[in-house]
DNA sequence: CCAATGACCAAAA
DNA sequence: GTTTTGGCCATTG
């Protein structure tokens, strides 16, 4: 029906499976996680298209209250063009939910990657 | 349809 | 640790 889903101030007219899919898994990262775009991708449905969950985070607007600076790349470092105010902004979100950062400025996906897939080693740990 | 682009990923040098 | 190369697939002109 019409021309796609009119979203705030941006027409979508991509292909809405795979980026409602995307944006589903994205709102299911918990807070204190966090999730590569090859996850997500691969949870969408398409294994190999990183690229396009990264190009569905540009696409992401505010009002869909979509947890976006909770995606990261597979090495665990920011993408220099997060939406909402650049990587700065989006380590300072993640911070503030409890996500440590490494010296080298890289996320401990080891402590934070979201889902647990198979990984037994989740013990935290924590002294 | 073709070419270029992109918040990527993995392997190789 | 860095840089380069290839692949991946949807979007855009």
């Amino acid at each position: 029906m019409e021309e796609r889903e009119r979203v705030g101030a941006g027409l979508i007219e991509m292909d809405e499976v795979f980026f409602e899919c995307v944006y589903d898994q994205v709102k299911n990262v918990p807070a204190g996680s966090v999730c590569t775009y090859g996850t997500i991708a691969e949870l969408a449905g398409y294994p190999k298209a990183a690229r396009e969950v990264g190009l569905a985070m540009s696409r992401v607007q505010r009002a869909w209250n979509l947890p976006c600076h909770r995606i990261v790349n597979a090495q665990g470092t920011l993408a220099p063009t997060y939406a909402f105010g650049g990587k700065d902004k989006q380590r300072a979100l993640l911070e503030a939910e409890g996500v440590a950062f490494l010296e080298d400025g890289a996320i401990d996906l080891a402590h934070h990657r979201w889902p647990p897939t198979g990984e037994p080693e989740q013990l935290a740990l924590p002294l």
